[in-house]
DNA sequence: AATATATCTTTTGTCGACAATTTATCGATA
DNA sequence: TATCGATAAATTGTCGACAAAAGATATATT
């Protein structure tokens, strides 16, 4: 039997914003709605199971959940504007390989946008928010002890994007999802085999250090989190694929 | 006679990522490309040719631009995607009204990715950085002596743009366009009527500090001119016709 | 006269079909 | 036998038509 995927966090974390106000929601039948399409096509991706390069065909999709291809473009399209996946002209549409610069970029990008999070987070000093967050931390420890890599990641990722919805910026929590998203690809793509273990209960003390209200620790805390998964990635070269091809044309 | 709207700078800023390859650019006859048709209707937000609050109708957009329904609808949701339009179920697509909230939190999230770029910017010691920054500082300025408000505005977001694809960083560019975009809105929702004089040199002088490779110098100033924005801003209470409503109502 | 209901108009949402482009397959030729 | 070219298959791009929902108008009723 296959390792059991530990179920996501019900409620809160990498539900992005619904971009339309409720709609009834074709929940019966056959057909899904634009936003469950959404979110599995990029559960799917964040969880590597759609590995990037992964040809996304518009039929295929549409057959697989039980809807029009026009539904399946839109969702794609939305994909591509959040750089998940990549559109080729008259080619389709493709899970993105990050490149090495973006890799870099995005956690650029990441540094002072979680620090900003951080900031809210402490100023708000709400009890129900250290809950929340606690509870989060308690399903990526179960994740870890299922051995379940493909949900450490996504839910390692979601922590953050958690993190910026409990903050009350929808904007800050609207790039973070993106940010994260990109992130767990980054991750598949470059991680060194050598072991994922890298950041374990690091989760666990930011939020004890919010608990405390300890501001300057809980954005020490983050900065060297951010550090260290960026330091866990081998983004010396490029990706296999080009970097070999490359030498193979060099030799 | 109208007075005279003056040209946007060339090339560079404000030239949202294609999100696609390059492709023949259907450019001929009465069709306009998807990417034609978004600039164009970004541009009229950004110079508040289209009020928030205007209803985007797809027949008419389509006929305006001579193209299908189709085409228009991608557009839309594109512009929904960055929070610049917003759309509501069976209703149809508007120019995004950002709140109070919306406004503070893009403020707060430019503050730190200003800095980063002007980071990356001192970084690069390149000339010809600072040449295309003093080309649109000019052209800022020329629109300036041209008393058009409605260009003033857009070239100033379109300065920030700029500087965040000089620095090298897609990811930083394109969130920079999104918010610069919202900040247009944000100004003709809230600017104070008072005087549009607010921030006039400011550019220049990050500019110049830029040239001088004095990042200390670069990054207090962009904090201060951030400021500045923000401070001509009325967020102290909601927009007009909701707190009329409520006023009303209460009396 | 004002409100509520019913009908009509306008606009959006959805889908299937056709056209264009790319990719794969097959055959011919050197 | 390998390479080049032509044909065939599959996939994407585009559009127009139909269905559904919201809004407006007119009518009937209290």
């Amino acid at each position: 039997m296959q390792k059991k995927t530990v179920k996501r966090s019900g409620a809160g974390a990498s539900a992005p914003a619904p971009l339309q106000d409720e709609r009834p929601a074709n929940d019966g039948e056959g057909g899904a709605s634009d936003q469950e399409i959404y979110e599995r096509v990029i559960t799917s991706i964040m969880e590597h199971r759609l590995p990037p390069g992964t040809k996304l065909g518009e039929d295929k999709l549409a057959k697989i959940f039980g809807v029009s291809r026009a539904r399946v473009r839109q969702v794609l399209a939305r994909l591509a504007l959040e750089r998940v996946v990549v559109l080729h002209p008259n080619r389709g549409a493709f899970v993105a390989e990050p490149t090495v610069e973006e890799a870099r970029e995005v956690f650029e990008v990441r540094r002072p946008l979680e620090a900003l999070v951080v900031h809210r987070i402490v100023a708000k000093k709400d009890p129900a928010i250290i809950a929340r967050l606690r509870a989060h931390v308690a399903a990526e420890e179960a994740a870890r002890a299922a051995r379940d890599r493909r949900a450490i990641i996504r839910l390692s990722g979601e922590y953050h994007v958690l993190l910026a919805e409990l903050s009350g910026s929808t904007l800050a929590a609207r790039l973070m999802h993106e940010l994260a998203s990109l992130t767990c690809l980054i991750i598949f793509l470059y991680d060194a085999p050598t072991v994922p273990a890298c950041r374990d209960q690091e989760h666990a003390e930011i939020t004890q250090a919010l608990a405390d209200g300890d501001e300057t620790t809980a954005i020490r805390l983050m900065a060297e989190h951010l550090e260290h998964v960026e330091a866990c990635l081998d983004l010396s070269r490029g990706r296999p694929e080009e970097l070999d091809l490359e030498a193979a044309l060099a030799g």
